[in-house]
RNA sequence: GGAGGCGUCGCCUAGUCCGGUCUAUGGCGCCCGCCUGCUAAGCGGGUUUGGGGCUACAACCCCAUCGAGGGUUCAAAUCCCUCCGCCUCCGCCA
């Protein structure tokens, strides 16, 4: 949610914003036209219920007529109260529909537009020339195999597709990067958490995601609960009702949650690998800190994933999303995208959002500074999420004879293991 | 899953049976002031959050807020219903 008093004082710039995402001002007027009839409304009950409580306290002392009277006139009003509250009421919900149905307002630096809109702010690394090297490629669902480390047949077996095993190397390879992430995030000062994956629907509304991305959320039939599509959710919900010191900020979270998607509307898209599935874990960094510090911090959040890209020796770019693609909550978003070598492309493996106060503002959390209560801003970003980084380790990593080199920052999580060896037999 | 208990303005707590003088008691903590070489003690005052009015986004006034939401009533912390959370015991389980 957007802060009201932007939208009163300055309902043009909220217009601006919504053109820049692309998406109708309309419901700006209507938000507008909702504030003013809730003022009115407020006015109307408060009015009357001051009224009320102040005859209510006549009635104990009153006697005989006089008391009869009072009853009789109370009683008119205790109707009159209760119409001017469910009209207050009403006006209150509509306000809020409005405030609740208008996305972030997109940074001034945010590129207008929509997914192909993306400025790509840095590239690092050379992705690795195959050619040159007088050999063709495996992808990683080839080498998946030949390790031993990768049973998508299995997984879609049991689960269906776009579902996998972690095998052998193939799960320590996720064990690896789990201690690695959660190494980096430790040292930087983040708390380590494991967060639940299933929330109620007041974290899932208050993170935004059961707005347009709605139609990718699991929900749990029989149960009021969500399957996390990341663990953003109940790390933003994990604060939520409080009021934070505000000295004691920025508190930087690095969770781990399994994550899961539908995937609805990308069919066709990915079918093959673990590129895009159904469920993947991941350790994502969560920030709270001040409106003012988030901007540096979105920066710092950026800094780590490419300091994580790094240390596995990665190829990849650094882009800026356009507002059209930011998604409700974030006024920006940078996204990093290693080189996948058989697809010749940079794919999506981190994004790292600044959601200002929109989350906070939903979900009711807020800080106490120099005994002023203020709002919060939250930022999210990955700083592993396990499938994708496996599928660009494996590929870039690999060598002529189906072994794939193991990055230094990674050997000592895996019991100093320098290359994964294709196995014979039972990979199947 | 079954049975029972509980949820009060940072923490603890009075009030809930028998609805109205509860503008919610007291203590601790915290803040301001007084006093005192300093500190401590003592004394006085203040201390939930959200919204509205008026305005300088001050002061002030008003409304809501006793886990949440409904209901009964002229009137609800107090009575009734539903939900949420916590605790104890039993069952089951990792």
């Amino acid at each position: 949610m957007i802060d009201p008093r932007i939208l009163r004082e300055d309902p043009d710039r909220v217009r601006a914003a919504q053109a820049k995402r692309g998406l109708s001002d309309e419901v700006v007027d209507q938000a507008l036209a909702a504030d003013a009839e809730r003022r009115r409304a407020i006015l109307d009950f408060e009015g009357k219920r001051a009224e009320q409580k102040q005859l209510g306290k006549l009635i104990p002392q009153a006697q005989g007529d006089e008391k009869q009277a009072l009853l009789a006139q109370t009683k008119t009003l205790a109707a009159e109260v209760k119409a001017a509250e469910a009209a207050q009421t009403a006006a209150d919900e509509a306000w809020n529909a409005a405030l609740l149905s208008l996305p972030n307002l997109a940074s001034e630096e945010t590129p207008e537009g929509g997914e192909d809109d993306f400025v790509v702010l840095e590239t690092v690394g050379t992705p690795r020339d195959f050619a040159a090297e007088g050999f063709e490629p495996r992808d990683h669902i080839e080498l998946g195999k030949l390790l031993g480390a990768i049973d998508l047949d299995r997984g879609a077996k049991v689960s269906g597709s776009r579902f996998y095993f972690l095998t052998g190397v193939g799960a320590q390879l996720e064990f690896a990067l789990i201690n690695l992430a959660m190494e980096q995030a430790r040292n930087a000062g983040f708390t380590q958490v494991i967060a639940p994956a299933l929330v109620r629907p007041r974290a899932m509304d208050g993170t935004g995601f059961l707005g347009q991305a709605a139609d990718d959320v699991y929900k749990i039939e029989g149960d009021d609960l969500y399957l996390v599509g990341t663990s953003e959710v109940p790390m933003a919900a994990y604060h939520s009702d409080e009021i934070l010191d505000g000295a004691a900020l920025p508190l930087r979270y690095a969770s781990f949650s399994p994550c899961f998607r539908k995937e609805a509307g990308s069919h066709g898209k990915d079918t093959k690998g673990i590129i895009r599935v159904h469920w993947f874990d991941k350790v994502e960094m969560f920030v709270y800190t001040t409106t003012e510090d988030s901007y540096a911090e979105h920066q710092r959040l950026l800094a780590w994933e490419k300091e994580f890209l790094d240390s596995l020796e990665l190829a990849y770019r650094v882009i800026d999303v356009a507002a059209g693609d930011l998604g409700l909550s974030a006024i920006r978003k940078f996204d990093c995208e290693a080189w996948i070598p058989t697809q010749g492309k940079y794919r999506e493996l981190t994004s790292t959002s600044n959601c200002t106060e929109f989350q906070t503002r939903r979900l009711d959390t807020r800080a106490r500074y120099d005994g002023q209560v203020g709002p919060v801003a939250t930022l999210n970003g990955t700083l592993c999420a396990m499938t994708r980084t496996i599928v660009a380790i494996l590929e870039t990593h690999q060598q002529a004879d189906g072994s794939v080199r193991v990055p230094k920052a990674l050997q000592p999580h895996l019991g100093g293991l320098e290359v994964l060896k294709p196995v014979g037999g039972l990979g199947g």
